[in-house]
DNA sequence: ATCATTTATTTACGCGCGTTAAAAAAATAT
DNA sequence: ATATTTTTTTAACGCGCGTAAATAAATGAT
């Protein structure tokens, strides 16, 4: 029996080996036949992958997929997928073995494979408007690390303000099958009949701006509290704030604020400003310039106190002020107050100090997040759309 | 013959039409029947099709994979895989059959399950080490829209100036299968040997802060041109400049900078001051801002003229200068000079606005880029390892 | 030691797509 | 109409993994 004799005095060490010695005795009508005795001295798995590919790993020394680590260790695939699931699942001889492969050998599954199969992944999605503003960049930042905290693994994308970008990113995040998105629309940019269908095949919350009806729930800061809370402050503490804003702003709260403005000086019997400067884009710092230096060489200013619609506005304002030698800020000596809203990871750092209403940044964040889990537990549904805003907390300054 | 005249006269435009007509007539001993007829006038794939889930399609109006798609039009699943990869590769009527379908139906192809089989893929992954880092945010913006715009789709992930963090994003970039990897490390903090591992597997370009001999290419700054011409130019038209940085700072090329500036000054035959500042992390301003006022109050300063590691630590010296009192600029009246490094793009916007060397964004994202593509094209290796680094322009503002 | 029960593993299939080779069909040239 | 070329189809496989059902092994009770 020369095949026997052969499989039998070989030390099973490398498949190449053994491949060597059966391959030339390996006619067609043997094959069953070696896999029979195989299977009979229960190696069965290890040596069909053998006689494939595990002289690549030998070559290597790298584990390609999960066939190929399972065989290494000698179990079968699904108990190592099983394992990777939930390790508490598999017996604890056997964990021990995986996972002393894992020390051996830098396995990791692919993420992208496992997406694909799962029933409910482990991957969340969080798309911001505009991430090179710190704001969506530092919530974007939190929101990750609790995402992360959590045993997920966060996907990030910024739409870059456009809407097309925007749509593109949800049509990839739903081939990601993620188990939910975070989602901060563009606003009123945003193509509401796209992300509507969107969240109807993927559990989302919105967060920071709102569509109506859209999303399972939102989660974001109030704007009628911002304003008027400034307004309030300022009015009490000085003159009357005018409000200073882009003709046609492109970040999503804008709109709300000004109402809320309008709305709040209505309550207090106050007459209302309105500046509107010209400017499109997200350069929201050069635009407030440009729109301070012209409101402020034409001294079309109707009072010395003006409320920025948000902080990158107003920090283009105190720039202007600046290079006009105008002083800022609730001392004596000077002639302007500025104060606006966000409390932007820069307004501290501003001259003078921005005084600004700041976003519960922490409370939106975990708010969303503690929804979001809810939903995901609850299979992707919610009893009823929510809305939730957090106030906002006016942080006193130097600027006004 | 009533089933054929049933399949004769139905105009075949939807699949539940059809369905109507042929249900009521398909018995399970006419099924094989049927199918032999479809057969026999060529509609066998879309009719195979059509008996199992165009229901659902009509039901959803949604089709879930290319299969469905394919039917849908008539055509062979490979066939529109095709087209998906190369819509010239297909003749134009089958083509414009595509294209009309692809308009009806909102179908596209799930970009995770291509990069799992391309050979190449059309994913690009850009990594950066803080992306709440404004800095960051901005040249990582430049690079998307650039990959956009070459047809490519970038993914960008934020290490979080975490060095955990940073291997498993290579870990799970690894499993995207991308064309390439833009990746500006974190540098000191980096694991060299994952990284190094990452880079024999994926192409991938250095950028912002180099490895030595990691990745196939390095494309960034040149620190010592933005160090010279800033103390060149603050020691020609006033004092000699002392440098202002963290004890141990947590961005990548702060200790090139440093020694620059030491080479400088002493090529300069000035003496050197280094001002070491306590404080991690990467919350530059906050530690600047509490560095400037420690030495600012014990009145440590060596020199009138402080020249920043980088712009983010001269943002907090600037607002510390306010705080205190202490005019900056290089106005008569001005008691301080600042200065610093990278252009972030904020320098433009403090009081006083911020003099400093600009990287030069445009050229290192196209070089990087234009490299990165030479390297995609060229099957993932170059000749040669080559660093290139661009110089600096300086930015004459106010504040030096 | 035997049987029932729990737990683990294997088998076999599916996900959505790329890719190849061979066969068939269509388009073009003669 | 025939031969030739190009395009499309079919069939079969692979990617890296999840998962249900079937089977085997381990455990516990008797």
């Amino acid at each position: 029996m020369p095949l026997a004799g052969a499989l039998a005095s070989a030390t099973v060490k490398t498949a190449q080996f053994i491949l060597k010695k059966v391959k030339p005795i390996l006619h067609k009508t043997l094959h069953a036949l070696i896999l029979g005795a195989i299977v009979k001295v229960k190696l069965s798995s290890k040596f069909k992958f053998l006689l494939g590919t595990c002289s690549d790993i030998m070559r290597y020394n790298k584990i390609k997929n999960m066939a190929e680590f399972a065989a290494l260790i000698g179990v079968s695939r699904p108990t190592v997928s099983k394992y990777f699931n939930d390790p508490e699942s598999v017996r604890p001889s056997t964990r021990d073995r995986i996972e002393a492969a894992l020390k051996e050998y830098d396995y990791r599954p692919n993420i992208y494979a496992i997406n694909q199969n799962r029933r409910l992944t482990k991957t969340i999605g969080i798309v911001v408007p505009y991430l090179a503003d710190p704001f969506f960049a530092e919530i974007a930042r939190m929101l990750e690390r609790r995402c992360i905290a959590a045993g997920f693994t966060p996907s990030l994308f910024s739409s870059h303000g456009e809407q097309a970008l925007e749509n593109t990113i949800l049509d990839n995040l739903r081939s990601l099958k993620p188990a939910g998105v975070l989602l901060a629309p563009l606003g009123r940019t945003s193509d509401r009949k796209h992300i509507e269908a969107f969240c109807h095949d993927v559990p989302t919350i919105l967060f920071d701006s709102n569509i109506e009806g859209v999303g399972a729930a939102f989660v974001g800061s109030d704007n009628f509290s911002f304003v008027s809370q400034t307004v309030e402050y300022l009015s009490r503490t000085g003159n009357v704030p005018c409000f200073f804003e882009m003709k046609d702003p492109a970040n999503p709260n804008a709109n709300k604020r000004r109402l809320a403005y309008l709305e709040i000086m209505n309550r207090l019997n106050l007459e209302p400003h309105i500046i509107k400067i010209d400017g499109k884009g997200w350069s929201f710092e050069e635009i407030g310039r440009q729109g301070a230096l012209k409101i402020l060489q034409e001294k079309a200013l109707p009072t010395n106190t003006v409320l920025c619609s948000n902080d990158r506005l107003a920090i283009g304002f105190l720039s202007a002020c600046h290079e006009l030698g105008i002083s800022v800020g609730r001392d004596e000596g000077c002639s302007i107050r500025v104060a606006s809203h966000d409390d932007h990871p820069y307004a501290r750092y501003t001259c003078p100090s921005l005084t600004t209403a700041a976003h519960d940044y922490e409370s939106v964040s975990d708010y969303a997040l503690s929804t979001f889990f809810r939903l995901i537990e609850s299979g992707g549904r919610l009893e009823k759309r929510q809305e939730t805003v957090f106030a906002a907390r006016l942080i006193m300054r130097d600027s006004a």
